[in-house]
RNA sequence: GAUUCUGUAGCUCAGCUGGUAGAGCAAUACACUUUUAAUGUAUGGGUCUCGGGUUCGAAUCCCGACAGGAUCACCA
């Protein structure tokens, strides 16, 4: 298969054959020592001391700006970039000064790696920088990077493309530096529900990706198969069913950060895998709960922001306790004026035309609750806000309510208008747990594509006997858009599945 | 899945009522030993996403495909 090469592209190749007849490696296989980050030195330098004298670090270059014998350049680390002084006399003491006028003036680029050693200090228009007395290639890069200028915080040319940001996360990662620290973030909001979990004493477990039954959520699975066993399996959508076997197993508190699976469509809000986080908690119930989460969540705000406000596009998010709490009739009456919690199906269908919410035949009374609230309630909570007292049609892993029949001891929390949790008393009686099974497997029958399937082992595990268990699960891509502030799920994953590229020469 | 917008140089984008392409940055060459969107002078770089059609002539108009964005629907 050939490349077809653009004229940069053929440049950099000859360069680095230049290289190689110079004796000079560009992919030398040694480790170069590094002693500290840029962000070390342009935090902590201070001429009046001496410090910084002998500074060795190393990045990528992303910018450089030759002055005949005297040169100035940007390096780029894991952490931040600061400008490099290289000037011909220090690079080059003696009489040879092909590393100054061809080495580097010459045959590095923008996008190269190198090493280099000098010292601190600050130039005269005061920018801390390093003045080399040598570099190494580290490596050479043989494709341009998209080159984005600033100037007094204002961008240019910024590279913005979301297909190619997406597809080329590496370029976007190292070009649009705001991209990285939306990571770094988000790699600290989970650190930070790892350690909230973890000291209140709950174990963070692992259960399989592959299971030959797929439960615990209402969705279309992906299906793959086991050729040594020679037997269907399905990637998870969820582990719920499995942490609670786990509960049954004497386990007071599991949780894991799970990689999910959905069959389903794709959008700003979705993505075919998803991380999800499931606590479960023995002993507690779904009150409990709806402090636990409150607490972690505002947690995170406060280890993120040093306080519990977050803006998310032009609204400004208080995650601060305690969160306003509904229950979803009262949520409904609230926003709608319309007090249904009496009222039949048949009137309960009437009122939905009425507030223009689309019906059909199919929608039993839960579904016809959740329409209600996801067209009228759901759009208008901006604030973090607890809603309860679900339809028991809807949750079919979830406690009957302790003093509301028809209704499940389950909250889920909305904020800037999605779903950002979902949460039970779980179901541990498991002849109610075995008919809300088959409840489902009616629905499925009736071509319900997202109906459970009956999970005998589970059953099994059950009539052991579980402890009243408060469950929660959170999406935290999701959470990590909220919290980020970014308006789509693809800005919060590294590699967000897109469609294959198409090939050359096919 | 529906609607709608977009696809032009390595990157960001112009390109009108059809006359086979332009800018800035990047690249190349030269000058310049404290610059910073460095500067100055010169130069090169394009299957205008792909495939059809209309036309004397298509980046431009029409149809289709592919990819992406936005909104809506299903879902977390």
């Amino acid at each position: 298969m050939s490349q077809h090469l653009s004229e940069q592209e053929i440049l950099r190749r000859e360069k680095l054959k230049e290289l190689e007849q110079l004796g000079i490696q560009a992919y030398p296989a040694d480790l170069f020592e590094v002693n500290c980050t840029t962000t070390e030195i342009l935090k902590n330098y201070d001429a009046e001391k001496q410090q910084f004298q002998n500074v060795s670090i190393a990045g990528r270059l992303m910018s450089y700006r030759i002055m005949g014998k005297a040169s100035f350049a940007v390096i780029q680390d894991g952490h931040g970039k600061i400008q490099l002084y290289i000037t011909r006399d220090n690079i080059c003491p003696g009489e040879d000064k092909t590393l100054y006028d061809k080495v580097f003036k010459h045959l590095l680029d923008i996008g190269d790696f190198i090493g280099v050693k000098g010292y601190a200090f600050v130039t005269k228009t005061g920018e801390t920088s390093i003045h080399v007395n040598e570099f190494k290639v580290l490596a050479k890069a043989l494709k341009p990077l998209p080159v984005v200028k600033e100037k007094d915080g204002e961008v240019f040319d910024a590279f913005t493309d979301p297909e190619m940001r997406y597809r080329q996360r590496y370029v976007d990662l190292v070009v649009n530096t705001n991209v990285r620290e939306t990571f770094i973030k988000r790699a600290k909001m989970i650190n930070v529900m790892r350690s909230f979990m973890s000291s209140a004493g709950y174990i963070e477990v692992e259960t399989p990706v592959l299971q030959p039954i797929y439960g615990g959520a209402l969705a279309r699975p992906f299906k793959t198969h086991h050729n040594a066993l020679d037997v269907p399996l399905f990637l998870r959508i969820a582990n719920e069913l499995y942490l609670k076997r786990l509960i049954v197993g004497g386990f007071d508190g599991v949780f894991e950060f799970a990689k999910d699976f959905r069959n389903e469509g794709m959008s700003r809000f979705h993505n075919p895998e998803f991380t999800m986080l499931e606590l479960y908690v023995a002993y507690k119930d779904c009150y409990w709960m709806m402090d636990f989460m409150e607490a972690m969540v505002e947690r995170i705000a406060i280890e993120l922001y040093g306080k519990p406000e977050v803006t998310v596009g032009d609204q400004l998010i208080s995650f601060a306790r305690p969160w306003k709490r509904f229950t979803m009739f009262e949520a409904i009456k609230h926003y709608t004026g319309v007090d249904i919690s009496s009222m039949d199906e048949e009137t309960l269908r009437h009122t939905c035309r009425e507030l223009k919410v689309h019906v059909d035949n199919t929608m039993g009374k839960g579904k016809l609750i959740d329409e209600i609230f996801g067209n009228h309630v759901e759009p208008k909570l901006i604030q973090p806000t607890f809603i309860t007292d679900y339809p028991v049609e809807m949750s079919p892993l979830a406690k009957k309510h302790r003093t509301k029949p028809g209704l499940v001891e389950r909250f889920e929390v909305i904020c800037n208008a999605k779903e950002i949790c979902n949460a039970f008393s779980e179901l541990n009686d498991p002849i109610d747990q075995r008919e809300r099974f088959e409840e489902q497997l009616k629905l499925g029958k009736r071509g319900d594509t997202e109906a459970m399937v009956l999970d005998e082992d589970f059953l099994r595990a059950l009539e052991y006997g579980m402890p009243p268990t408060a469950g929660i699960g959170i999406g935290i891509d999701r959470l990590a858009m909220i919290m980020l502030n970014q308006p789509s799920i693809q800005e919060v994953i590294f590699f967000p599945q897109m469609r294959p590229e198409k090939k050359e020469n096919e």
